[in-house]
DNA sequence: CACGCTAATTGAAACGTTTCAAAATGTTCA
DNA sequence: TGAACATTTTGAAACGTTTCAATTAGCGTG
């Protein structure tokens, strides 16, 4: 009934503790039939490893922690909703190989600064995965000179490589763009988190490539920014309706700031589809249901997220940072009739 | 640099291992000057206990595990969407209490049964906390069996008491339905999880109740049941639309299905909060954006789930169970002026 | 002052693992 | 044959903690 150990083997084929350490280790000290000997005794008395004794003896950790935002300020707001995806995902990939998850959750960026020196510190996991990367981001700088491994989602501006995955926002961002000009819109405005995120810094790019592409100029205030949160769209709509000039479409870079803007649409009495176009990036598949359902940008979260989890595996297996990293290209989903800009109708 | 260990505060103190152990834990053989002496001189140097040590010298995991569902059938659908802040609620009660929170993704029930078989014999945590109680369930008949503690999200039938925290879906049910009803309403219908779910059954209890106190007879084929999922809603709405004699309202269990519901009212025309409307129980604040927003319960869950760990800790001290119990009142968020019947319009 | 008792402290073992110097065994070659 | 070397195995220590039998100190009592 108790879980076979080291000791127990080794008195059950009679080999000292040491070789069957190093025999279940696969150490090639051990004579090639011993060692087979004693992983099979090991097999049929079910043996796995107690992390404890290890942890203990080599002071590893065997720990990924993962960083999750849950802001204080804006408790009620739906946000980190992908999370459980996330979690999910990564979680799979860790599966079977020693390391488990911890899950810590932060408030904000200072909070996550602070939580990563802990970790670092008091060797609290062997690696980290967080997202919501930032220029100049000082998580990743401190990673860096600490040499301890991490995996982002989300890329960074840093000089130095190191193991990401992310949602070509910028590609996604472009593509919507042009798409709208083609339908003849001029006044497309962007709903997007605030720019000293990467990602929201990559799609206000992907969106003015594409204006001056086509040559139209770009409007800085057709740029409204904030948390990603259902509220921003909303606020984000109400602004942007109170310009003398109008926009005739809207991309939001998620689906919570999609709502909030048809939730806002929908109060003004302002026709989404009719009266003006909103696309979606980063959809998750919930927007389908959304009233209209708008056009989106969908990311394969669960690939996406078990990617994290096999990067940081890779990451600490030694592998070089700048073999560690992608780029997912998103693909688009059309849920209506695209609707072109009303002059041009 | 290195951590402060129980062996490095003796060697400061002169005392032997055996004495700073017993008086960093406070036990009374030690005289109370001497363990003030120890108990200072580790707080100044910073001592934290060492897990791993104190696990394998223990045996015990000093680990409390969360089963998390993510259904493999259905993975792009929306759920487990509060996930996240249940997961951080629980967190913050563990928070300085030595144990750590360990996820565990399950896919199904017996997914969740045989993960929780594999923690109780393995020890992979001391507690574990689990949601979706079922009737005649289990998992809480093979922990009460092996006597192992854990905490529920959501009450049971179970004949033996067992910590829980539960959000009230019975009467809050009851409420909705009264309140319908007031407004002359006669044909509501209900679409919520299979009746396999405790809160389901709870939530067709309080609508029944409520039903025959009016004395209207209840119509069996305006309760839909699926999954809570957005997916749910709008096949529940399509098929309660086919009716002869359509319902007038509907409540729903939850945001998502509240969601698929407005979506499927929206693809057919029919006009919510005139035509027909929509009650939401379960809130988070998330279908405040829906269009139009519904009348909902609202759940407070930070308080819910933070309330989940304390409970786990309390058990975990040996707290009878029946004192472990709390039961949650929803409050009402009114969104819409309430609409009467169509026929008493 | 010695005895017996209680209160306080010690020392060593144990939990499961890795690591590494030392010992044992095998092999090759002159 | 035996020296030199290579391969394999062993034994013990160490990681940080708790536990508990054994020891020591302290103190009142006869």
């Amino acid at each position: 009934m108790a879980r076979a150990t080291i000791k127990s083997i080794a008195k059950r084929t009679g080999y000292s503790v040491g070789t069957v350490s190093n025999a279940l280790r696969g150490t090639d000290s051990v004579k090639r039939e011993t060692r087979e000997q004693i992983q099979r005794v090991a097999k049929e008395l079910g043996y796995r490893v107690n992390l404890d004794g290890l942890k203990l003896r080599t002071k590893k950790s065997y720990r990924i922690a993962v960083l999750v935002g849950v802001s204080a300020d804006v408790p009620e707001e739906w946000e980190g909703v992908e999370f459980t995806r996330i979690l999910a995902g990564i979680s799979n990939a860790l599966r079977g190989s020693m390391y488990e998850l911890s899950v810590f959750s932060v408030a904000d960026i200072d909070g996550s600064m602070k939580t990563l020196q802990s970790i670092v510190r008091e060797g609290l996991a062997d690696g980290v995965i967080f997202s919501g990367t930032r220029r100049n981001d000082p998580r990743i700088a401190y990673l860096q000179e600490q040499d301890f491994p991490f995996v982002t989602y989300g890329m960074s501006d840093s000089s130095q490589p190191h193991p990401y995955v992310d949602f070509d926002s910028q590609a996604a961002a472009f593509d919507a763009t042009v798409r709208l000009l083609k339908l003849g819109h001029r006044r497309i405005a962007l709903i997007n988190p605030p720019q000293e995120m990467i990602y929201a810094a990559q799609r206000e790019q992907g969106y003015s490539d594409a204006l001056s592409a086509a040559g139209v100029s770009q409007d800085p205030a057709l740029v409204f920014s904030g948390p990603t949160t259902a509220k921003t769209g909303q606020q984000g709509f109400i602004s942007l309706m109170k310009m003398p000039d109008r926009p005739t479409a809207i991309i939001c870079a998620n689906e919570a700031m999609t709502l909030g803007v048809l939730s806002a649409a929908s109060d003004t009495g302002i026709r989404v589809g009719r009266d003006i176009v909103v696309i979606s990036t980063d959809d998750l598949q919930l927007s389908r249901y959304f009233v209209p359902p708008p056009s989106t940008y969908y990311v394969p979260i669960a690939e996406t997220s078990h990617l994290l989890g096999e990067f940081m595996l890779k990451s600490l297996d030694g592998v070089d940072p700048s073999e560690i990293q992608k780029k997912i290209r998103a693909t688009l989903i059309e849920r209506q009739p695209d609707t072109p800009a009303p002059e041009a109708a």
